[in-house]
DNA sequence: GTGGTCTAGACCACT
DNA sequence: GTGGTCTAGACCACA
């Protein structure tokens, strides 16, 4: 339970979770398989609410990237390597286009970006 | 008023219509001393609620590109050629560098992050 | 708000009530752009829980039926009679398949089950 | 013991079990007086609790297909091919009628429910 | 007034 | 002990 809340943060607390769960599985931090932590427990430790938890679960199940079984557990779910660079792909794609839109509204080439990107990282 | 709302967008619609203008101000394409319509006016057109349209014209005036004088209007900023291109360099600047973090957050390198915004761009 | 809650049924209310707005769309009961009505209302009426309402308005809004926008309200979303039908169709199939998976496990013939059908239609 | 189960299938385990071998009963793959494994091998071979396997059994017994007895193993009831066949049309049937209750919901007609049956089939 | 989020605590079904 | 559902009540952002 590698996750970190920003109550200042405009995005609703499920959402940070939802998202960097998300990064750590399809960065191959969590495998195949591995167990999250149960819904209390995770809500205990994040001093946040068993149903925020909860909520943030749901996301990743809808997502594909884990699974939950009544009575057992919510597990990473079963994918190739190849199915997981297409999901972070996609993941990151469908960001950066909406991104992309944003800097292109004031007028920012492709030249200008990358090399504010190449700034900032 | 070149101004388009989604009412299906996930960001709230005073939001959307503080980026667009503030983008057209920042493109140059509304120059120093323009008079923006009057939020009536403004709320007809674009078919929201006037209290919408306010929030927007605030929220311009508090980025410094608007300044509003009761009873006269709403007018763009004067400012230089330099200052308005600081400004813009700080707004996309400040995206960017969240964005980057985000794109981080998935492992994902300056390389990588370079060669997916040339193909979305 | 034609809906009736069964608190002995296995299924969850939120499902219930899912299903239920979800064939008076289908069927054509409730127009496109129709305005549901607030959660807090229908969940007055229904004498459940505001949260119980809004996750079957989150089913809805995922199933592509109902459109919400934060501090309007829940619209019925805009498709063609075509795109109606296609939906309608999907949902029923989607059934249809799983049910026919069990009266197979059973052995029971194509003709025994049309003939069973038409007994309790 | 041929059984699968399914983890990702929103159906209980227990009831998984106890639909398939209902099923092998109903379908005279199980014949009277067979003796089914011992929980607790069932549970291995399955991989599953006791627990489980146990409350599969129990429903089986409570719907009079097998009788248990202690110290001695669960059997498959003694009923004649009459018996075996009222049973099976009143699953069939029970099931049957809440599905057709959930189609006619959406406004299928018998002809448009057989029509599609046919095409599943 | 509208939806969006969150809390704390409860009860139930499944393993 | 696990997740699944539900309640009652609260606070905030948006229109």
């Amino acid at each position: 339970m590698n996750v970190t809340i920003s109550n200042a943060s405009e995005k609703p607390i499920y959402q940070q979770i939802h998202e960097q769960i998300s990064a750590q599985i399809l960065k191959g931090e969590l495998e195949s398989g591995y167990c999250l932590p149960p819904i209390r427990q995770a809500a205990l430790e994040l001093r946040v609410s068993v149903i925020t938890v909860k909520k943030a679960w749901e996301e990743l199940e809808r997502s594909g990237l884990i699974h939950t079984t009544t009575g057992k557990g919510c597990f990473v779910a079963d994918f190739t390597p190849d199915e997981m660079l297409r999901i972070r792909s996609e993941t990151i794609l469908k960001q950066l286009e909406s991104d992309a839109q944003y800097y292109k509204s004031f007028g920012v080439t492709l030249e200008e970006a990358i090399e504010l990107l190449k700034k900032v990282y």
